[in-house]
DNA sequence: CCAGCTTGTATTATCGCCCATGACTTTGAT
DNA sequence: ATCAAAGTCATGGGCGATAATACAAGCTGG
């Protein structure tokens, strides 16, 4: 802390004035007039002086800070995402907490309570788990604004996200459009994780006539580049490979893609491959990756948008809206059309 | 918020004790006897009592949060930074207020003024200028407790952080022991910035006794892959090209390596290119790129560690102390000995 | 010339919690 | 039985700010 902290007070008493007189003033109420206004405003400046926020959030009731929870955010999408609510919530005068679950539970639980204890005005939050969602249903319940940033319509949770269900279908159709019938998946197969992405995948099957495989999905059991590689070994180590891939992360995607350099696989030619997220690395790797774009800006835009609607509700939360963003399929040389 | 908001008083009405009685008892204080204790802390459970963090701050003089300062996090090193420090400093009992200056110096100081209105306890500054740090160092003679995560071993201000002109040294340094003298070098030449990798640079030729060409650097002008990637094209138009290129990060030099490929060079044989920060995706690049490890486990642990000790001071604030972490090369195909 | 309105400032209460003080009760030693 | 030493709880003040209310002046007008 500084030494010394300036309080009202201490202007107070340099000025003459009362502690009230100085806070109006210095909070432009026209009740004070121009001449005291000013001086109370010259020696709040010549001592340095700095509301207490603390003290300020206490008696108006709001902190105007917002809790931000992620599960982990190296993954470079999440990262724009944190990025981005960062300064959207800056510029409307929030500052945000920021926590990780690290993909735990128990974890995200508890920092959600930390979160509520230091009083914040509304949490995002990224949920570990897109089917365990009832202690952020009860929070919402309770009154607390919650804006989730995955999708589950019917949740009962704000939520604004991009349409993963959606935009995988739109990957492992395009795969499917270009000639593709035998098709990979790298995608974690949690019962109780992210189900949207597998079910666009299989959707997408259906719809074109074809069998699901199950024996073709791979579960990475992570999400860096690394583990995107072992998968997809474990993919070409069937009797029958596949001859595409459908990475559910441009990491995992780049891994896959290693994995073919190292085996002396051409890409799109022996298999093609696509990812998910749209990050940088994937245009300029090796191969440029197809890949959903992620729409940071609009997610985290309508997100804090939301956010800041149900804080500012008049009279109790309005009924949960979901938002979900139809991806851009982006298609580059991993999935150029079959030579043959 | 809430709709009902439990305090102590509730839960005093509820037991019949006092406010004091309930909150000692809640804190376990041995003043109040088991019994009593016990009734008070189960009608907290059942009331779901949540302590006023704001409240607690006002009294206690301090905040338990720590406010976290980078430039942008799109740096995947420095997304890891971030995200291991909430984690150490939630281990030990604090939150982290999050913010990015976007490499804007009144933003940088705009958002610890905020950081200072909040109340937060400490601060870890990842500064945009290594040159510009006046308003840091005040901060600290005003008695705040603040840890850089960039080094200047006479900035009078607490620093934790990897060596980067060792790092660039030993780079550099690599490059030309495996025979290379024209070495171009992707970095920021703003004079008010980053200038340690570039000291690490010449550095490295002086000793080996080769004459720097200034020609031979290129700025990026940000940091992503398609910016190394132009950068790289500038440095490779040179009537005389280098033969090597020194990246000030790992995105750059994977742009870097985009460009040798879609100009069909061959690397190392043609060019060599190493990195900074040793991020995932360079290791596991079209060729596996050598790079200076950022360690970031040991920085941030350090860094949390010091700004704890700063904040626990006694007396004022000990004299500042810079820890520069001495980083290690690692060395792959991307600087492989040169065949010829 | 005083009721009745502005106008400018001071007083007091409040937010939720912690701390110092001390009153009252119980226990144990003499 | 008396008194000191613990033990147990309530009271009041304060953290730094805001908000509601009160209170002096200075005007106006009938």
């Amino acid at each position: 802390m500084g030494k010394s902290p300036i309080r009202l007070k201490d202007i107070a008493d340099r000025t003459g004035f009362s502690v009230n007189t100085v806070s109006l003033a210095l909070r432009q109420s026209p009740r004070i007039p121009e001449e005291t206004s000013l001086r109370i405003r010259e020696a709040a400046e010549a001592l340095n002086y700095l509301p207490n926020h603390v003290a300020k959030s206490l008696v108006n009731r709001e902190t105007k800070t917002i809790g931000l929870v992620l599960t982990d955010i190296t993954n470079p999408a999440l990262t724009q995402v944190a990025q981005a609510i960062e300064m959207a919530l800056s510029t409307r005068g929030y500052s945000t907490l920021f926590a990780t679950s690290n993909n735990d539970l128990e974890e995200e639980k508890r920092v959600i309570e930390v979160f509520r204890s230091r009083q914040v005005d509304g949490m995002l939050i990224y949920p570990r788990s897109h089917r365990e969602l009832a202690h952020i249903r009860r929070l919402r319940q309770a009154g607390y604004p919650v804006v989730l940033l995955v999708g589950d319509p019917d949740a009962g949770i704000d939520a604004v996200c991009v349409d993963e269900r959606r935009g995988a279908y739109r990957a492992v159709r395009h795969l499917i459009d270009i000639g593709h019938s035998r098709i990979g998946i790298i995608d974690t197969s949690n019962a109780k994780g992210n189900l949207e992405k597998r079910d666009g995948y299989t959707q997408a099957h259906q719809e074109a006539g074809i069998l699901v495989d199950m024996e073709l999905l791979a579960d990475p059991l992570g999400n860096s580049v690394i583990r995107g590689y072992w998968a997809m070994d474990r993919l070409m180590s069937m009797p029958v490979r596949p001859t595409a891939v459908f990475a559910a992360n441009d990491s995992l995607a780049i891994g896959a893609l290693r994995w073919t350099q190292k085996n002396n696989l051409r890409v799109p030619k022996d298999v093609a491959i696509i990812g998910f997220d749209n990050i940088e690395f994937a245009e300029h790797a090796a191969t440029p990756i197809s890949s959903v774009k992620y729409e940071v800006e609009m997610v985290t835009e309508l997100a804090v948008e939301r956010l800041l609607q149900l804080i500012a509700a008049p009279d109790g939360l309005p009924k949960p809206r979901v938002t979900m963003i139809d991806p851009e399929l982006i298609v580059r040389d991993s999935t150029a059309g079959r030579g043959d």
